[in-house]
DNA sequence: CGCGGTCTCAACCTCGGGTTGAGACTTCAC
DNA sequence: GTGAAGTCTCAACCCGAGGTTGAGACCGCG
């Protein structure tokens, strides 16, 4: 009588599972990875670490993560757990050299705050114009409060790499390429993950959450790979 | 008379000037990053350090890569440093699903591999109708040589990309946007960078490297964040 | 029943990324 | 010209991240 028809796999089993993928593994690291709080399998009455299918997802991803983005593990946890992950928000608002503060742990940053054109404009370090050329042509879309729009952490994310390419001279109107094409990537992941959703499975939303996760790597990789490998047919170098 | 009419800048000035964006930047570090290599100063007679400006974009370069991607500082030299990866050329185009070579030594480079269909999608775990799509689609540009598809190590990247997609049940065509939408965001990038390249100033091509590793990474975040943005009000999160 | 798998826990290790200090030279400001 | 401030090298040291290595005890399955 095979044993084999319990729905998780031990320590071991997911070693073996993940070795082809990642020579790297080991037992311990992946109890060490538990201890770091990045996994936490249900175990069973006498102690032993149980893996569902979700777990070892995770842990691909985690080490995938590791692997090719060189994220530290910290990063990593912040990152899946929850989207809380605040995609990096690099502190001190203001172009003005503020001392800021000695911060340290920059978790929690970026949904709630709330700016005016102004405002947000001065976080980014560039002119208002900028900001208001950007709204009108939808690459900002600050939602509209008593008629005046109302930015977010998001918004002062994206001002500031225009901010970047401001100093090469572009104006805003030749980002909005950037507008429609992030409205028609969206849109299809919506078509693979709304499918997902509509499944019966308690575990849906959450392997949504991965899948969307890893579509979003996946493609930002593939856009690279495309823009990197076009220039250089394009640009002598 | 000021002596400052000389056209670069002591250790301690490039200090003071990059305090503000970096808090932890300091002599020592500087230092440091010029022993492994990642700058490289013109001394004076007497042995200071001479930082001319592509020096200290360059040094700003760095610090960002590695305050906000996490990049390792080796990595960060090999990207740099551009082509100079070392020793590469694997060539082990294992079959299988994802030995593959997790390389080490990070994507990038691969450029004078040469795969026809069947080597490329077996490489990448695809079937050759996954190839030979992408391809009629535009999404891969083998160099045809003899009338045979030729591909090479970015095509490489981007199939294991698309193989991601792949898993989700999405096909080829559905990728088209991703072409053409690289082409769009090359041709402006040329754009910019052209009229640097004709300038008369013998810096003009490092110049216009370094300008374009950052309008690339600009851009990627900028899509990341519009990306990101757009997905957080379309699906329920 | 025994052998291999798994558990915890503390000690240990390596490496990346710097810091610190000593001792000597250079430059700036007066 | 002289001293204070800045810079140089070089070796030693430091710290945290990310694991590894046993020792000792407990499961579990053939």
């Amino acid at each position: 009588m095979a044993r084999r028809d319990r729905d998780y796999q031990s320590i071991g089993e997911v070693l073996v599972a993940l070795k082809p993928e990642f020579p790297d593994v080991s037992i311990s690291k992946i109890r060490f990875l538990e201890t770091e709080g990045l996994i936490d399998p249900e175990r069973t009455a006498s102690g032993y670490r149980k893996f569902y299918d979700a777990d070892v997802q995770r842990l691909r991803t985690i080490l995938k993560l590791q692997r090719d983005e060189y994220l530290p593990l910290r990063v990593i946890k912040q990152r899946l757990d929850g989207q809380a992950g605040p995609g990096e928000t690099e502190g001190s608002a203001a172009p003005g050299p503020a001392p800021a503060e000695p911060d340290e742990e920059r978790v929690e940053r970026t949904p709630n705050v709330r700016m005016n054109a102004d405002e947000i404009a001065a976080a980014a370090g560039v002119d208002r114009e900028v900001v208001e050329d950007l709204t009108s042509f939808g690459v900002l879309r600050p939602e509209t409060i008593g008629g005046v729009g109302s930015y977010n952490g998001e918004d002062l994310q994206v001002l500031r790499m225009v901010s970047e390419f401001v100093k090469y001279g572009v104006e805003a109107r030749h980002l909005r390429m950037y507008r429609h094409f992030a409205d028609r990537e969206a849109a299809f992941f919506e078509q693979i993950i709304l499918p997902m959703l509509r499944q019966r499975n308690p575990d849906a939303r959450k392997m949504a959450d991965e899948a969307l996760a890893e579509l979003t790597r996946s493609s930002r990789k593939l856009k690279d790979a495309l823009l990197k490998g076009t220039l250089r047919r394009s640009l002598p170098g």
